[in-house]
DNA sequence: CCATATAGTTCGCCTCTCGAATTAAATTCA
DNA sequence: TGAATTTAATTCGAGAGGCGAACTATATGG
């Protein structure tokens, strides 16, 4: 149960049962398609009649067709519905530390199409070539119709002014991203936060029927995106989910941040590499300059992956924190499933293990979560932004 | 946004808009009552007529009264509508490890009758005796028609099956309360942790406007009660909220969960009294048995008070570590607010800076929360259970 | 060919909000 | 004092939308 919140709430006219309704066919449609009206309406428990309604306005606002006609053992064959791929596209964005990737995604979030561009350190001129791309890819397919643009990005966006305020890994700060994509797509856009994103994937696209839910990023640094109750937690103007920076180590590395002991500073991939560097060279006590390159995370990967067992090691050190973090997460927000992203999910037979084992000895709860790793190819952050859009339309009704 | 869920969803019918505008006039009504029609209509943007319809229908139900008439400076005056405080009577029960106490509120969670009782080791009985005491407090007064009972508890409640899977501080487990209590008064029982119902009381009667809260009971451990975006945390079957249990001392010292370095071995009240024999007697090196009898927290509290060195070192070094957890909470979730319930806020002076400083220094955030101190006298476990059933009225409607 | 089963449509009824018109009751000003 | 003005509250017809019974369409099987 919810509280009305006074200082903002949508009060029912006569046309709010029909959206309610509509959002409800929407989405059963997108989980059962092909569905005829008939089990629509036994789904749904709503008339036959209504549904016959509701689906003749979704397939004449295109956002449903009607398909091939099915088979029932006596009786009438059913016109089976499901959504219009052909006609709604949705873009996502997915902004990283060195490649942003981009494309455009239909109803059933597979991608038409994919670019991408190395991120570029100075942000008006990267905005104003990805704005000049986008366009051009709109420009070269003109059949699609598009509802709108999701933007991931790891940093942090206030939610009141739907600016980016900091993302410490591009070095941007106080960036209006939202204003010259929408002068140069004419399209409304979503901006969220790399985890958030990839806690929407998982949720709209994941085979979990989930509302409590956590999205575990782990790259240079650790980003949680919470679902709670089927919503994401975005607290007091967008700032939750930094449990990246939660002291797990009383007086530990400094982080960037400015404190010391953070999450990231012994569960991220950069930790990792720190790990390594300190046991191929244990003279130089914790000192990784040196004239040969620096490992990066993926030596390391590679290195472990061949059975190196220094790389194993780090890895291993790496997953021990991983654990801890999460058995934090678990014990104090109990959710369903927990879900990891990032590289080190290549080392899953070896990392995870040791995740489940110390979530297992440190959480309190009385019923633990699975924790599952997501495969790389499916682009949980880039996937995130299409769930943006999607929710507008899919979504529960804003009421009350 | 949230998904809706399709395993569990509501589809609208022609009385659902009626159903959210009621609930919302209820709302505009406790929040700024005495209020006229013409008002309301103003505040909701509903029609005048449409308000005054749903009004007529509150009155009928006799959940709304129809008051003196206001003055305007020109016009007819209007006619004021506010709560009926004499009719609807809810009664809430809180159970604590030493006292449980009940009693009979309005809409307004006044209190027009209390008791309490001694709680008991042994469940069955103890709840046979509130059945009965309950049942006649009902009969003495047959005036009042009653909504519903609240229950808050210090201990898990499973979300499927509604019953108390395990109360550490009673000794309780697996416990059925809702039933003998629904059958002994014919109302329906809502059972609720107690931190949680300390952030229900907050979030309904405290005087923030307020979607995104943590509200912590510091007493014999630490519970914490989780609001995001206007909902309780309950996490997978109801066992979120456990942050006491969660670890914030590497290798500490061993909590009744079995863990090490619990939250609530070092913050809590009884935390404090084991810091203060440690204090007074550093020859025996932590081993509190004595001939003399253990000092309480509440002897701790009132040395403190009273200038004793050892008792204000010990409840700062309690107030450090409320501050540690605390900015893992703020880190994590970015409430607007927290607020602390427990004895340790009448020392409020001495810890209170402390606690603030601590999460200042500690937590990653852009905004930081308001930490507030809640009045014991305001008893915010009890006024929780009222919520608890207000909510059932005055919640947001359950829609798609 | 007809009974039966299933899908989908049609239509009158009911609930609910909207908005204009109307009624009610106060104040101000001529 | 009485007309004009202002604000509150009600009345009533129109339109949106869901319900459910009746009806049409189309299949299978005896």
């Amino acid at each position: 149960m919810r509280k009305i919140d006074l200082t903002n709430f949508q009060v029912a006219t006569s046309e709010t049962a029909r959206d309610i309704n509509r959002r409800v066919m929407l989405n059963l449609i997108r989980q059962h398609q092909p569905i005829s009206r008939a089990d629509l309406a036994r789904h749904s428990r709503l008339q036959r009649s209504t549904v016959s309604v509701i689906a003749e306005q979704l397939i004449k606002e295109r956002w449903v067709t009607e398909g091939a006609t099915g088979h029932v053992p006596r009786g009438r064959r059913p016109r089976f519905l499901h959504l219009n791929k052909e006609r709604i596209g949705i873009i996502g964005v997915a902004i990283r530390p060195t490649q942003t990737t981009w494309g455009v995604a239909d109803l059933n979030a597979h991608f038409l199409v994919q670019e991408s561009l190395p991120t570029a350190k100075d942000p008006e001129q990267f905005i104003a070539t990805l704005c000049m791309r986008l366009s051009n890819l709109m420009k070269a397919h003109p059949e699609i119709s598009y509802e709108g643009i999701g933007v991931s990005l790891p940093g942090r966006v206030d939610l009141a002014t739907q600016k980016l305020v900091f993302a410490p890994n591009l070095g941007w700060r106080d960036i209006d991203l939202i204003t010259p994509l929408e002068q140069a797509t004419g399209l409304s856009v979503e901006l969220e936060n790399a985890a958030n994103a990839c806690a929407l994937a998982e949720v709209w696209f994941g085979h979990h029927a989930i509302g409590n839910l956590v999205a575990v990023t782990v790259s240079e640094g650790i980003g949680a995106g919470i679902m709670v109750n089927g919503q994401l937690v975005r607290g007091s103007s967008g700032a939750a989910g930094e449990f990246g920076h939660v002291t797990i180590v009383e007086g530990g590395t400094q982080c960037k941040c400015g404190n010391h002991g953070c999450w990231e500073m012994y569960a991220s991939n950069s930790a990792a590499v720190h790990f390594y560097a300190q046991a191929t060279a244990p003279q130089r006590n914790g000192k990784p300059n040196d004239a040969r390159p620096a490992p990066t995370f993926d030596d390391v990967l590679r290195l472990a992956e061949q059975g190196a067992p220094k790389a194993i090691e780090a890895l291993q050190q790496m997953a021990h924190y991983i654990g801890v973090g999460l058995a934090l997460l678990v014990t104090g927000l109990a959710p369903d499933v927990i879900v990891i992203v990032g590289e080190v999910t290549r080392a899953w037979a070896q990392v995870g293990p040791i995740i489940e084992q110390i979530i297992k000895e440190r959480s309190f709860t009385y019923a633990s979560p699975r924790i599952v790793p997501t495969d790389p190819a499916s682009q949980p952050r880039l996937r995130g932004t299409i769930a943006l859009v999607l929710q507008k339309h899919f979504g529960a009704p804003t009421v009350a």
